[in-house]
DNA sequence: CGAAGACCTGGACAGTTGTCCAAGACAAAT
DNA sequence: ATTTGTCTTGGACAACTGTCCAGGTCTTCG
């Protein structure tokens, strides 16, 4: 017979939840791709299910409903990036404070994430941001990712020698934030290679001096 | 009996289209308020309609299909906002080339768009950024919209003496758009006027500034 | 005042959506 | 091998969507 409805976020823990698991993480794995590739509303039931290859009754077995989906599928973008911003500060740590170093640093971040397989990522971020500006619930998962964002930009620009790391630290996430936008929307055609680096530079220069 | 059909953005400029064409221009205005409250997606015929007061049908009268509607409406919200940038660049001219000034006059505008009434003209842009990184026919609607924020920056940077006055605007257009990103999406809580306007001196300071 | 053509709209159509359910498939405990 | 409860899914439902049309209303021209 039919067991206990379809379960939140923890199915019960019951015998043999490992395939289930499993399969709940590849159908938000698809949720993501959808979010980055199509925007928010190709997130369908049936498109999901399409996505991942399994069939179209998974999702709702799986989610109660669609916004559980959606709101899961963020969580997880925001849990997995996190985990890569604390990687790169801790990694930080270690390098010598160098500014064309830390401008290469992130000129190569910025130039991996117009990939084809970045943008995805980066896409669902700043539709999460503006899913956040509308619906308070969204902020909860948000304001993880910005502290981590926050904490890698401010060691960043304390290794520099910033004197007021934190307005240094905030200056440097929104202006990044900017460009990748504007590179995006535009096809990033405009800015070549070198222009970025200067871009950068002059940036991350104009930060650490507190007055002109 | 029907007239011709529908027509497309000029409608052949028959004998009274003075009221079809002000009907249309509340359309354009309703779509727009429903991108900017609730994104692309809560644009619908009916919800247009009803947004603006008016019967079901008359979006598809005046609109060929939803996406030109939506189009329409982008392009509409991008020719406001030129025209604003516009007024505000020639404006600057007349104006002493005081940082504190500039600091105040760059503060009031962003906290203006944090106001109720302005947000949804914000939001509608970064919607219409997201809009042109996936679907290249939208880069059109925002080219001109960038240039004329690109000029107003520039403009700007020139009048407080930056020395490399293309980089400094792109930049300052990057950090502005990160930052009104990042107030709204966390509900503009967690800078305070003062806070506010300190960041944005160190910003212009350091763009001034060539070198640390 | 009549006619013509724009303007306007209620209603209908097929397609898609979120959600649910009843029936089966399967693995592990007995 | 039988039971037990999870996992799985095809199909159904109502609600909503974009689009169209047939006929109505109004304004202006002759």
């Amino acid at each position: 017979m039919a067991g206990p409805p379809p379960a939140a976020s923890a199915p019960t823990r019951g015998r043999r939840d490992r395939r289930g698991e499993q399969r709940r993480a590849e159908l938000l794995e698809a949720a993501i791709h959808l979010i980055g590739a199509q925007g928010l509303d190709a997130v369908t039931h049936r498109a999901v299910a399409a996505e991942a290859g399994v069939p179209a009754a998974s999702t709702s077995y799986y989610f109660r409903s669609k916004d559980e989906l959606i709101d899961e599928a963020l969580g997880a973008l925001a849990e997995r990036e996190i985990a890569l911003l604390r990687a790169r500060r801790d990694a930080l740590g270690e390098l010598a404070a160098d500014l064309d170093m830390t401008v290469e640093a992130l000129a190569a971040w910025i130039e991996e994430q117009l990939t084809e397989s970045g943008r995805v990522a980066m896409l669902a971020q700043y539709q999460l941001q503006l899913e956040a500006a509308r619906r308070p619930e969204a902020r909860a998962i948000l304001a993880a990712w910005k502290d981590g964002t926050d904490d890698l930009a401010e060691t960043a620009m304390r290794a520099l020698g910033a004197q007021d790391v934190r307005t240094a630290g905030i200056l440097l996430v929104c202006a990044i934030d900017g460009l990748r936008l504007r590179l995006m929307a535009s096809g990033h055609e405009p800015l070549t290679p070198e222009q970025l680096r200067a871009t950068l530079r002059a940036l991350l220069s104009g930060l650490i001096a507190p007055r002109a």
